[in-house]
DNA sequence: AACAGGCACAACCGCAAACCC
DNA sequence: TGGGTTTGCGGTTGTGCCTGT
């Protein structure tokens, strides 16, 4: 009959800490650890919150080193390609930002470098189809269409695909040395040389092919069917010709500052981005349909033509 | 000065994976 | 090996502050 919750609601205190509480659970960890049970630790502490609070208020604000506030424009960008090539993850995402949370990414991605990146949507938001608004109305049991094996785009969808619109126009290949990404997993085997597994960390190349048109072109094209099968196969990496590849980087920083901005530092490395990520500790099996990006599935097919409808383009 | 709306951030909730016995 | 417990994560909500009217 369901879980068991995981602390007495009834007796434990909710809403914002005050510096009393911060400090006793500060104190306590910083003397004693954690003890490896974020549970009992309130009941150690005598403090009347529920362990999963005291978890995330040592891990977002009292642990050592945090960083609020202030993202950098080199934290842009790599907040930037990671949520373009891996969506919503942020504890990944988290982890190539020293001294950022989780939490704290989200926070930024939803309130400023969202509105930043996709605020140039056009007014078609109302331009909906009928479908999809209806959609939205479904209560959540009746949200998936079986029959047809639709299903409705999750709003991360939506701002990854209206993401990759933006910064290249047909479709970009991004491409990732991450034998955990779908569209890797093909050729992973080949791409050994790329991919030490004695190692526990290497870098993910992000990168976009060249096709001659800036951002500024992005919006008012059609996708044929023709353009998105090429889409898929540019996804690929087995497409190969990376000799007009130009780094990510220059078109966020384009739609993060303007037209004519200069990249301000950051990790360019030969023309690309270089982002250090731990790959191999990383969950290799964990995907789902919003998470990750197979650009080779009927589903992503049908997701770009459900996008061309709802933005115009 | 008062109010409303928007925004930013902290915190909570529920789920699934990982862990432990 | 299976079931219970704990942890980690992402989505969502609540609240206080700021700005415009």
């Amino acid at each position: 009959m369901g879980r068991a919750p995981c602390c007495d609601k009834a007796t434990v205190k909710k809403g914002p800490w005050s510096p009393e509480e911060d400090s006793m659970l500060k104190n306590y960890i910083e003397e004693h650890g954690t003890g490896g049970n974020w549970i009992a630790l309130p009941h150690k502490i005598g403090l009347k919150r529920c362990g999963k609070s005291c978890r995330l208020r040592w891990l977002n604000y009292l642990r050592p080193n945090i960083k609020h506030g202030d993202f950098t424009p080199e934290e842009d960008s790599i907040i930037c390609s990671l949520y373009i090539s891996i969506g919503s993850r942020w504890s990944i995402i988290a982890a190539q930002l020293p001294g950022r949370t989780d939490n704290d990414v989200k926070n930024y991605w939803n309130t400023k470098l969202k509105k930043r990146l996709l605020g140039r949507r056009k007014d078609g938001q109302h331009r909906r189809s009928q479908s999809a608004a209806a959609a939205d109305e479904l209560p959540d049991g009746d949200s998936t269409n079986d029959a047809g094996g639709e299903r409705p785009l999750s709003a991360s969808a939506m701002e990854r695909i209206q993401l990759y619109m933006q910064l290249q126009n047909p479709l970009p290949a991004v491409q990732h040395h991450n034998p955990a990404l779908p569209w890797q997993q093909n050729t992973a085997a080949q791409s050994n040389d790329s991919f030490n597994s004695n190692t526990t960390s290497t870098s993910m190349n992000v990168t976009v092919a060249e096709h001659g048109q800036s951002s500024s072109q992005l919006s008012d094209h059609t996708l044929t069917g023709r353009q998105l099968e090429s889409a898929a196969a540019m996804a690929s990496p087995s497409s190969g010709d990376n000799s007009n590849v130009v780094t990510i980087e220059a078109e966020l920083q384009e739609l993060l500052y303007g037209e004519g901005s200069q990249m301000r530092g950051g990790a360019v490395d030969g023309g690309v981005l270089q982002v250090d990520v731990d790959w191999w500790s990383y969950d290799q099996g964990k995907q789902s349909p919003v998470n990750s990006w197979d650009f080779t599935t009927t589903e992503t097919t049908s997701v770009f033509q459900d996008y061309t409808s709802v933005y115009d383009i």
